[in-house]
DNA sequence: GTGGTCTAGACCACC
DNA sequence: GTGGTCTAGACCACT
């Protein structure tokens, strides 16, 4: 029972939408690391006590992504870093200009933001890349 | 013909998101400045080729935000940075994190970031002030 | 039969106001307490003989200013006090102000206003808790 | 040159809204006091640079209100309080009461309103009643 | 001519 | 069945 997930029944965001964020994130931060096995699809949503279909609609979107793959009759597995498809990447490279422009418009400092930028990898690379 | 946005009806945002979204960007990047008149909400829906609903709604969304302010019978207009409301700029925040963790488990070098975002705001004042 | 809204076709102030407005009475009069579900957009609009447009609008501002939540799919649903946005606080502050200096100069008594406000919270608890 | 309004032109209320409602408080706090002359329409439609239909449509609504009343080629002076209709006076104490409510609701404190009333008329009262 | 409101009716995603 | 989106078209108040 690695990996913890927190549902918010308050939020406007679709459930299915919650789970794969929240696994993405693990996997990022690398608490999920590459062949770990997920959860099984009943077995997650009875622990989070939700339909198992809104788990395997977060698994498929995982695996679209390239971020999981499924192997029938075993299970779910995270994927090397490299399997991320190329169009996630650029979404997020072009989501990130985006935000990024409107936080220095609003006044954030350029310093600010790169030692954020500093401060994040070492808990990611911790347990990440060799 | 001083503001270009343009709509993919392919997308999954609704439009209405996409025009606010494209025009927080223009103003971001100071291609709309403080004070500047945007288009009409009836000439805009026509340009995009969408109904001006749409386009009410997303000028209503912005204001709620503290972007713009809209004056009944003479148009509406960029708000000044400082009317932005505080909750934007937190949440902003919290997406920047995300998705920037993101973007360095996919192998995004935290110097080639920092670079990007000091080369950013010079294009921001360039476009503005000349 | 839970919540009951009157509204004035001949009031000045819009449908959709009057809507959010009655619904934020009965959420600050602790007659809908947090987590309660309000009436479904279609449901009330048709109890109240207008377009469900126009409730789906009332419960949009709500959400706004984080009186109520609403969830793809399962409904609308009462926030608790704290979601409120402090931008609201501080507008309703001005407000009472500038009520408060009128009714004053009217002739309202100082302690008249001051047993008023006395009384009021505990209508508001004794409704609520029981 | 007695009264000194400051009109909003990023406000959303339309102007002559604005410029009652600065009367009004002006009068309010007696900055202006019975028998009082406004200043002629087209007067205070230069100072302020607005169309002098936007100030006679303010002086129309205050005196409705009961706030100030008009005599043919003389001018606009203010009224005594006692002319003031007791529609306006019920709407003010039912709005109070609303805002109050709300006010409450989000934490404000009894004794903490009830100061803020008592702190308020004193000013008011120094020019005021004798 | 501007934004704001309201209606009517359709379609979609979520659960 | 839920809320969300979008369209089409009408009317109003403000400047």
């Amino acid at each position: 029972m690695i990996p913890i997930l927190s549902l918010n029944h308050r939020d406007a965001r679709p459930l299915h939408q919650q789970v794969s964020q929240g696994l993405r994130q693990l996997i990022v931060k690398s608490a999920l690391k590459p062949d770990d096995k997920l959860p099984g699809v009943r077995e997650l949503a009875s622990t989070l006590a939700i339909n198992p279909n809104t788990i395997a609609r977060a698994y498929r979107d995982l695996e679209a992504e390239g971020y999981v793959h499924s192997i029938a009759g075993k299970g779910t597995f995270v994927s090397p870093r490299e399997d991320i498809g190329q169009q996630r990447r650029e979404g997020l490279l072009s989501q990130w200009e985006r935000v990024t422009a409107e936080l220095l418009y609003l006044g954030a400092g350029v310093e600010e933001l790169c030692e954020k930028v500093r401060a994040m990898p070492a808990a990611a690379q911790e347990g990440g890349v060799v």
